[in-house]
DNA sequence: CGGTTTTGACCGGCGC
DNA sequence: GCGCCGGTCAAAACCG
């Protein structure tokens, strides 16, 4: 959308992922995930600016970034100004930067990637979004069917529905995030099931489409490598998951949406990850991340003062929370 | 055998 | 109107 994104970091997507197209400012954590025996570490970068749609300059600005402080890493070239987008409910939220902590977590497993995330909440129906999804309306089905039923019904009150839908649609909130990771496919604790995939255009890489396997749960994700930079997995979360995490997913990883969700019997390796790793923020951190790596960045509280002053807290807050409904897995709960 | 993945076909939106 | 593109369907294949 703006010339400014584009010029950013060379991610150039050329159509709905614009908004992935900065990774440079961004802040890191650590995530470690396990999937089944294999485990392996993650860098997530969440970057909400610059993302494609009419972000409001102001958002883009120093001070709008929550610079959350989480584990930048001295080794790591990406540094990040992660700013939220208030409109579009973009979450520019956290960065995670990977080797070193992980490692220690997870018990050597190598430093498997550098994770660069955003994570972008977009309840906003706006029109200019540059992430709209031309084809990615549920109501499509049912236009197919309607039309396949024989349904030669009054064409207005077709529309009608069809426009709802449409704006129903827009509605629901997206997160994305950019991992740095070899791992195609992130657990996030939730069971999914592949229904598509498809070559993306100027990309080798192809774009995978997953559903939320939960009856009823209509979440669901797009997952491609950058074409830029093989290491980096987009992700791209729709809607909200209505039920918990599975317990009893043998890949589950990470903790549930409560206290009460979480089976440290079923996932046995996750409770150790969770217990062993690391977390330095507090309840009012503003991007209580998962149970991300420490902060070791030295202008975290200064960052932190920057955006209580500015007012960003609670109005993130309400946004985490969206964030975290959305994405519960990755969240550590801090509720305990 | 049930659930998941693969993959070609189909559909709608959009730009020209 | 046509072609391109993104998203989805659904049958077949695959897998535990």
């Amino acid at each position: 959308m703006s010339n400014e994104i584009k010029d950013l970091n060379n991610y150039h997507y050329t159509s709905s992922y614009n908004h992935y197209n900065n990774i440079n400012n961004q802040n890191m954590m650590n995530l470690s995930y396990v999937s089944g025996p294999s485990s392996y570490n993650a860098n997530m970068i969440v970057s909400s600016s610059q993302l494609g749609f009419d972000l409001p300059s102001k958002n883009l600005s120093p001070q709008g970034a929550f610079d959350l402080g989480f584990e930048l890493s001295p080794s790591s070239s990406e540094f990040f100004n992660p700013s939220i987008d208030q409109d579009n409910g973009l979450y520019n939220a956290f960065n995670y930067n990977s080797c070193h902590k992980s490692q220690e977590v997870v018990g050597g497993g190598g430093c498997a990637t550098t994770i660069k995330s955003e994570v972008r909440v977009s309840p906003s129906p706006s029109s200019s979004e540059a992430d709209h999804h031309p084809g990615d309306d549920s109501g499509k089905i049912m236009k197919k069917r309607e039309a396949g039923d024989g349904g030669e019904d009054d064409q207005p009150s077709q529309k009608v529905v069809k426009t709802k839908k449409k704006e129903e649609k827009k509605k629901e909130p997206r997160v994305s995030f950019m991992t740095k990771t070899e791992v195609d496919h992130l657990e996030d604790g939730y069971r999914w099931r592949k229904y598509g995939q498809k070559a993306v255009k100027n990309s080798p890489y192809p774009r995978s489409y997953y559903r939320c396997t939960t009856q009823k749960c209509n979440v669901k994700k797009r997952v491609e490598r950058s074409y830029q930079d093989p290491t980096v997995v987009i992700t791209t979360y729709e809607s909200q998951h209505n039920h918990p995490i599975p317990t009893n997913r043998r890949t589950a990883m990470f903790s549930g949406t409560t206290a009460t969700d979480y089976n440290p019997s079923s996932t046995p390796i996750f409770s150790d990850l969770i217990i062993n790793t690391p977390r330095s923020f507090s309840n009012d951190d503003l991007f209580r991340v998962p149970y991300a790596s420490v902060n070791v960045n030295p202008n975290y509280h200064q960052q932190q003062q920057q955006q209580q002053q500015q007012g960003f807290h609670q109005q993130e807050s309400d946004q985490f929370e969206l964030l975290k409904e959305m994405f519960p897995s990755v969240f550590f709960k801090q509720e305990h």
